[in-house]
DNA sequence: CGCACCTTTGAATTGTGTCAATAGCAGTGG
DNA sequence: CCACTGCTATTGACACAATTCAAAGGTGCG
């Protein structure tokens, strides 16, 4: 669902089905063919590249300087942020296995990029990539597909920092790497967190102890349970999923166990709401 | 600099020059290039395209609906939005002349846009875009650079939700409408304000309150200037671009005339902010 | 000139940031 | 194996920026 600026897996179009639907539609079908070709342009394009190794924290490549190299994430975790003049950080998104980093038209990088832990990138000068894209007339469009999807994804991101509570954020985050998970292999219950709650404050618009208090709240509610600091299970998916779309609250709706009087009340009054349409 | 989703003007590649360096590099020079090709290949989709009217108020497109039409903005001011459940609503973008709208290759709009005032639409069947884009290797390239480009503003967009406080938030807002006219033709000191306070507050990830009281902050402190609602001048450009960015703080910088004590302090103590690289 | 809507301003409330301190955990070295 | 060091995470107390509630101007239009 999520993922980040110019850089969400190749496979993101096969994501988790969302639905449940036995079967795919004939548009769903398209985008898997779609994917498939796309895939095996990236896996072309991983052959030729040059394998590079980094460590946690080690610096992938910075905004501002010429984006002179385009890389696919062979292995790893990566963050991708902007600063401030201040030193305000954002983190515009993680980036994963698959992921692609760095693509850009522009001169220079638009933001900069850090390995979360051990990482391995293939990386292809700039040029030969280019090249490839006019050698290859459908990659455009499958990387132009990949940046629709990615925009999508953005201005999710958007409605999410500019719209939501911070209890919402945090449901929201678990919620999309859970699905990150499912979309690959595990069940999507236990998530792995690479991130440090500082990283997780910059990527949602919030500070490391609001991140903290919040996972510990949803703890007590008996949404989540937290293994250790980078590890947690989700204990109550639908109600971690009503949380962060902002439905209406526990109404004690169709869940059994009333949530205990949860306070996580919307940003805006009614007044500031606007009408949704019936569809 | 700004603009939104899948939609920046095609126009935007040769945006304001933001330095003051008197000749293009050459790598601007090739941008500006693509930006002739592509507009080349908008003028001949706007040839081929049906026109269409719209009033303000109009609902233009959907989210969730069949993305079956593509459409290039012939006149007027549009807003693409996504609302949550409860009816919050985060405005993703403005769009104006030369921007397109409703770019996807998904089944479904990821985001519903409405008609700020009277607008003129050029639209094309998405299967006919689509066949253009076979027909023109180049032009899915060009599409791309575009998006490339989208992604850019959807990032510093989220820098802006995310870590910004309300006075940086309307700063940037100001000096973002500011430098799209100065990428046309006026001056870029009177600027137009086609939407609402509540539209503003929608897109800042603010109250139309807040909105309001930080213009007349701004406007007493000399920086702008209110001529109705929907016309502001700016009086004091460098004061702005300094707030937007989150510069020192008013420590009475270069600037003569000291900010009057002037308390917009930060939104993150000095143990939030992180190592802004040397460069 | 009156309705409808938008904008502005005031007062009170509160979610989240700030400051501060303790707890947890990994790695190192004696 | 344990003390020591350096981080990261958690928790508490308090402050404040921005929201909520409320009401008074403006503005445009039929």
């Amino acid at each position: 669902m999520s993922r980040a600026m110019f850089s969400t897996s190749y496979s993101a179009a096969k994501a988790p089905n969302g639905g449940a639907q036995g079967l795919l539609s004939g548009e769903r079908q398209a985008a898997n063919v779609c994917a498939a070709i796309l895939a095996e342009d990236i896996g072309y394009m991983t052959k030729i590249a040059v394998s590079q190794h980094f460590s946690a924290g080690q610096t992938l490549l910075n905004e501002g300087e010429p984006a002179s190299r385009f890389a696919i994430i062979g292995e790893g975790a990566v963050k991708i942020y902007k600063l401030m003049l201040d030193g305000r950080r954002q983190i515009t998104g993680f980036l994963f296995a698959g992921d692609l980093l760095g693509l850009t038209f522009a001169p220079d990088y638009s933001y900069s990029a850090e390995a979360l832990g051990e990482v391995r990138l293939h990386r292809l000068p700039r040029q030969q990539f280019e090249r490839l894209l006019d050698e290859r007339p459908a990659m455009a469009r499958h990387f132009l597909a990949l940046a629709s999807t990615e925009l999508a994804a953005a201005q999710t991101q958007m409605v999410l920092l500019g719209r939501k509570s911070a209890d919402e954020k945090i449901a929201s985050f678990v919620l999309m790497l859970s699905d990150r998970e499912l979309s690959r292999d595990r069940n999507g219950r236990t998530i792995d967190l690479p991130m440090t709650r500082t990283d997780i404050a910059d990527y949602l618009g919030l500070t490391t102890e609001t991140v903290s208090r919040t996972f510990t709240r949803l703890k007590n509610r008996g949404w989540i349970a937290l293994e250790t600091a980078g590890l947690i299970t989700i204990l109550d998916r639908d109600a971690l999923a009503n949380l962060a779309e902002g439905g209406d609250m526990p109404e004690t709706g169709g869940r059994v166990f009333a949530s205990p009087g949860f306070g996580a009340r919307p940003i805006l009054r009614s007044s500031h709401r606007h009408e949704v349409r019936a569809a």
